[in-house]
DNA sequence: ACTACCTTTGACAATATTGGTCAACACACA
DNA sequence: TGTGTGTTGACCAATATTGTCAAAGGTAGT
């Protein structure tokens, strides 16, 4: 599996951006976002759909990937991780029945 | 669904602690207690750990439980936020085949 | 060697978030 | 009145997160 960062490295080099370029376009400093497609640091939501539609790809997965890898974060390391995962999914669930 | 606040509310009373008296025997201020069982502030995980044991319950389901909120907490108002969680879920239940 | 790019790195400042402290409040009841 | 209960808000301190900047090292072309 691949990691948002090396994504959205991919989707740049396929662009034709460079790192700086990028970063301009989406008003970032080019440090944060050369650390962020490495790992280095954490990207914020906003900066990935901003440099989605600067590489006119489809957000929803990164998106998804993005949300996906903080969660991921918080649990690293956590023994009742699964468990804690398969709770919070059945109150989404549940929570979206009813309020849909 | 009940939060873990509240959870360890009712086991506190049960137990028959004052909130002062739970707070004193975990070494929090009393304000911080109040305001944790009542969702107002979060736990930290040490707490739960610390609580379950005065009172003399089982921490994995209040761990789960609070491990759940703080993922549902990250996801709120996600449009993807389901998705997300089954990605996640992937993930680990991926590591935990490749690591045991 | 020089120039012009590129990416990475680390030090630092600014800012936001979190955690803890404290005093006061309101309520009930002996 | 005095004692015990829980709640509230203001405040400070520690910590984490983010942003800024300058410099370094790499590569390619002239």
């Amino acid at each position: 599996m691949s990691t948002v960062g090396l994504q959205l490295r991919e989707l740049r080099e396929k662009a034709g951006f460079s790192l700086r370029k990028a970063a301009v376009a989406i008003d970032v400093d080019v440090a944060i976002l050369s650390k962020m497609e490495r790992g280095e640091r954490k990207f914020s939501k906003a900066l990935v759909l901003k440099l989605a539609e600067l590489y006119e790809a489809n957000s929803d997965k990164l998106v998804i990937d993005y949300l996906s890898e903080k969660v991921l974060y918080e649990l690293e390391d956590e023994e009742f991780g699964l468990e804690a995962l398969k709770a919070a999914e059945k109150q989404l669930e549940y929570k979206k029945q009813n309020t849909q």
